[in-house]
DNA sequence: CTGAAAGCGCTTACAG
DNA sequence: CTGAAAGCGCTTACAG
């Protein structure tokens, strides 16, 4: 065709803003896509990672009807060896795209050239390494909410020394809960809060009691009054001052799970920080579905908010709703 | 056919779990339909009103593939008359479905009766009257945000009296303005916070500086250390802090103009409750849609979340993102 | 390389 | 009342 009659012929289009039919597109073309997920596998079904699930199934029902599937794969949260054997599986798979969890920087890395190699995009969820090739990021400023927990803890304790608990092990410093943990030591250092001694302990395992031992010793001999748990085993605490009947203590969380709602409620934890986890796995298929399906362009990184959750207003935090 | 037949039939659809494909349906069907929305004119292109529109738009223009047309109206925030009008406006266009403020209660009333006489379904947005026959409602639950904010100012302010302050005129019982205060009242009450005495003001009209002076005298004479603004019109309070210089008070309010922002950031304003307005108007738009186009049957009320905004997180709130 | 034809999975008007 | 045919707005394989 000649130039200028396709110039004319755009000019027109242009004219009568004319815009594809994005049904009747995709009914004809008939695309399908396979992705695959691969996420710490929650320790119950009260766990958190059963959250970001949830959006994905919800995202993929949705999406059937374009010829969407996907296939979950998980790992051990102790066990970075089951993190390399269910990567293998993905890359067997050879799906056309991935959510993952960057949980273990090394191993992670290591995912990231093998999925490069051949070609296949991938989103991070839930933490992120920069400038790594992904399609995107759906998660916290890991940094900046710790900043926020800081300041919460800082504005209801008056006095008293502050204890940061990580209930995990293996972490190393891209780990976002030590991203919290740093945001949250900056809020008390750039503020001069220096009334507060602050100090960290890692708890790589809760099965039994034994755990208490060293958080109540902390606790008792620094005069301990304020406690901040980097993630959502703020429970455990919980169930650790209903044992001990401690009281007078001021504690900060992670998330949403019953348990913790539980103590929130019962005024033994003060504020939950919370991140819409199964807007995230919702948010995260679509993203590798756009990228992949549509060739549609997205941001490199979407912040989930930092949510303040008190006693007050967590009855509409609750409900995950992407149904109205 | 006869009925066993039928049955049969069935009982295969249901084995083979066949779920329509909804692409195609709507491709076929070539359903139609027009909404109107009616909301409080914005007094200027920073207003809160303003945002819903963005969510609307964004849910139409998506929306465009299935044939659905919205027609906007507005009405005066000062002028009851100007909603009785406008209402009578979107009755003539005779529209599939409404979405709109119930603002004036008996205004509202009045026009409820009258889209109901005609078999037009209705969703309410930004506040609700109850058991009216709406579809839904969309937004917060008022009263709950006010004892929100009553815990969190009770929470920075050690000493002193407070100030509840509305930015508003014609205010009846059902207004959200009043559960609001109602709420913020309620916290100091039931917690039996009667160091701090509290006084409400309404303020009808912001123009010029004239409204300053009575505020300025309760602060003056009333030991004023509290402030709470009962919508997103903080922003004059904190105009007034400027310009007299006043320092030391701790302010409240709603929404995140940008105005507010700035304010908070300057740390005038400590917090803002927010409610998500673009993702109210795109809610609301979604549900009149999935109620007259696709039959489907969806919550009575949707409430936001009771969003608590400070300095450190309101970066992660000032997008509204449904394009991921 | 170009253009007409078939088909995606439904709905609906219409002939029988 | 029933069932076959046409059509929704696109994509893609294919004949020329």
């Amino acid at each position: 065709m000649a130039e200028d009659t396709k110039s004319k012929i755009l000019q027109i289009v242009k004219e009568m803003d004319y815009q594809p039919n994005i049904l009747a597109s995709t009914l004809a073309s008939k695309k399908s896509a396979l992705f695959a997920t691969l996420f710490p596998e929650p320790p119950s079904p009260e766990g958190y990672w059963n959250k970001p699930v949830v959006g994905v199934n919800k995202r993929i029902a949705e999406l059937r009807q374009y010829g969407v599937q996907v296939v979950p794969f998980s790992f051990s949260q102790n066990e970075p060896k089951s993190f390399v054997i269910n990567a293998l599986k993905v890359l067997e798979l050879k799906p056309d795209g991935v959510v993952f969890a960057p949980f273990y920087k090394k191993e992670a890395t290591e995912f990231i050239g093998q999925l490069k190699e051949l070609s296949i995009p991938f989103v991070f969820i839930d933490s992120e390494i920069k400038e790594a090739g992904q399609v995107g990021y759906i998660g916290q400023n890991s940094y900046q909410s710790g900043l926020v927990s800081g300041k919460l803890l800082d504005l209801i304790l008056p006095e008293g020394n502050v204890l940061v608990i990580h209930f995990a092990k293996e972490m190393d410093n891209q780990n976002h809960l030590v991203q919290r943990e740093k945001g949250f030591y900056d809020w008390y250092n750039n503020n001069n809060r220096d009334i507060h001694q602050l100090y960290t302990i890692e708890i790589p395992d809760t099965n039994g009691e034994k755990w208490m031992e060293p958080v109540l010793e902390a606790i008792r001999k620094k005069n301990i009054k304020g406690l901040f748990v980097t993630n959502s085993k703020v429970f455990n605490v919980g169930r650790l001052v209903e044992k001990y009947n401690l009281n007078g203590l001021k504690i900060i969380g992670h998330d949403l799970l019953n348990e913790n709602i539980t103590f929130l409620k019962k005024d033994i934890v003060q504020f939950l920080i919370c991140q819409r986890p199964e807007e995230q796995g919702y948010n995260a298929i679509n993203k590798i579905f756009r990228h992949v399906v549509q060739k549609r362009v997205t941001a490199r990184e979407n912040y989930t908010s930092i949510d303040i959750v008190t006693k007050e207003n967590v009855d509409y935090y609750k409900e995950f709703k992407k149904d109205i």
